[in-house]
DNA sequence: TGAATAATAGTACGGTCGTTCGATTATTTT
DNA sequence: AAAATAATCGAACGACCGTACTATTATTCA
C-alpha cells in the first residue's frame, strides 16, 4: 500500500533512478499517443533501446508503470496550469487565467494527445486502481474550478446566484469540444471557439457592477 | 473497392444472413463498451456461442468487422436523433428536438457507451479508414446541426450576427462533458447541466422579436 | 582495488490476438 | 431424393503481450 518509493534517499542520484526517469518520460509520450492501455512494455524498451525485461525491473508490473505515468502527466498538469494560476488574484482574474492556462495546455496536446481526456474514455468501463486514480484527479482539477469560481462570486464578480458546478461543467465542454474538434477533426479553428465560449460564459455569469469585496492573492 | 455486398438479393434471406446481423449486433454491444479496438474476435464468439473462424468468415477481417459496426451505429443514431428531428418545423423547434433527442441517446448511452466519442480518442492518431469512416460520420452531423442552425437565423429565431459553427462547437462540448461527467465521474446530474448549458446557449443567441419570415418542416 | 550490490540482458512460458485452411455439417436448389 | 452450395468448426501459425527466472554486466561502496 506504500505510495511512490521506499525510504526516500535523496543523496547521490542512482543511475538506475535516472533512467527509470527517462523511461517514464518516453512512457508519458507513448502513452498520450496511444493511451494508456495502449503503451506496450515492448514498444517501450524499443525507443529506450533496452531489453525488455530492463524497462520491466524498473516498475514490477505495467499497471505500476501506468500509474506512475498518470502521476507524472498530473505533475506536470499542476505545474504548468494549477500553480501559475494561483499566482493571480482571487476571483475572476485567477478563473480565467485557470482557463487560459488550461486551454494552451490543451493546445499543445493536440499534437501529442492528453491523458487526462483519453484516460476518461479508456477507463470509464474498466474498474480498478488506474481508474480511481485517473478519476480522483480529475476530480481534484475540478474541484480547483470550483473552488476559484466560488471565489469569483464571493468578491462579486460573477452573479450572486451563479451555480459554480453549472459554470465547471461548461468549461469542461468547452475544453473536451476543443480537444475533439483540433485533434480527431482536425478543425483549427477551435481554438478560438473555445475561447469565445468562455468569454460568453463570463459574460452571461458576469456582474455588470465592480467588486465589493477585497480580494487578495494567495495559495489554495 | 465494393462498399457492401455484392449484387444485393432481397428474397429469401439465407440464413447467414441472419446470423450475420445478430453478430453485428453484439459486436456494437461490445464496441460500445470496450471501445472498437478493444472488440475481439474471441469475445465476440464466445458470447455468440460461436467458433472464432465461424465468426470471422462473415466479415473476412477484423476492419471488416469494426466498419460494418460504424456503419450499423451510424444508422441507429440517424434512425433515433437526426430523422425524428427533420419531422420538427424549421427553426428553433427542429435544433431544439435535435439537441433533446441527442441528450436522450447520450444519457442512454451512460451505461453502454458512445461509440462516436470513444472513437474520437481511440482514432484521433490512427490513419485510415477506420477513422475516415468516423470523423466522415461526426462531420456529417455537426453539419446537420450547422444547417438547422442557419435554418433558425434566417427565419429569424436566432440573431442575425449568430455564427452557427459556433453553436454547434458549443452544443456538442455540453455532450461531450454530460458523457464525461456522467460516465467517467458518474455525477448524476450532468443531465440537468446539458439541459442548462442549451438553455443558456438558446438565450444568448436567440432573437428577443418572434420570428420575420415564413417556415415550413421539410425534410432535409 | 576488490567485494557487494544494483542494473540490465537473455531466454522462456502461457496467453490472446487475427488469420488461414481443410474438414464437416447445414441449408438451399434442382 | 440427390447434388450443389453455404455456413460453421477445429486446429494450427506467427506475432505480440506481460511476466518470471537466471545470467551477466555495470556501478557503487568499503
Amino acid at each position: 500500500m506504500a505510495t511512490t518509493t521506499k525510504p526516500l534517499r535523496t543523496g547521490t542520484p542512482r543511475k538506475g533512478e535516472l533512467t527509470r526517469a527517462a523511461i517514464l518520460d518516453t512512457a508519458l509520450t507513448l502513452a498520450a499517443r496511444d493511451g494508456l492501455e495502449g503503451l506496450t512494455i515492448g514498444l517501450l524498451a524499443d525507443q529506450m533501446q533496452m531489453s525488455k525485461s530492463g524497462v520491466f525491473a524498473h516498475f514490477g508490473s505495467r499497471e505500476e508503470l501506468q500509474m506512475e505515468v498518470i502521476r507524472l502527466y498530473h505533475a506536470n498538469f499542476e505545474q504548468e496550469v494549477f500553480y501559475p494560476s494561483m499566482a493571480q488574484q482571487r476571483g475572476l482574474p485567477r478563473l480565467k487565467t485557470m482557463f487560459a492556462n488550461w486551454v494552451n495546455r490543451v493546445s499543445e496536446e493536440i499534437a501529442s494527445g492528453c491523458i487526462y481526456i483519453s484516460g476518461a474514455v479508456e477507463y470509464d468501463d474498466r474498474p480498478g486502481e488506474l481508474r480511481e486514480k485517473l478519476s480522483g484527479m480529475v476530480t481534484m482539477w475540478q474541484q480547483a474550478l470550483r473552488r476559484a469560481t466560488e471565489q469569483a462570486i464571493e468578491c462579486g464578480d460573477l452573479k450572486a446566484d451563479t451555480n459554480p458546478d453549472q459554470l465547471v461543467f461548461e468549461m469542461y465542454g468547452l475544453i473536451l469540444a476543443l480537444h475533439h474538434d483540433a485533434r480527431f477533426l482536425k478543425i483549427p479553428s477551435s481554438f478560438e471557439r473555445a475561447q469565445n465560449g468562455f468569454q460568453r460564459l463570463i459574460k452571461d455569469y458576469g456582474a455588470s457592477q465592480q467588486q465589493t469585496k477585497p480580494r487578495k492573492a494567495q495559495t489554495a
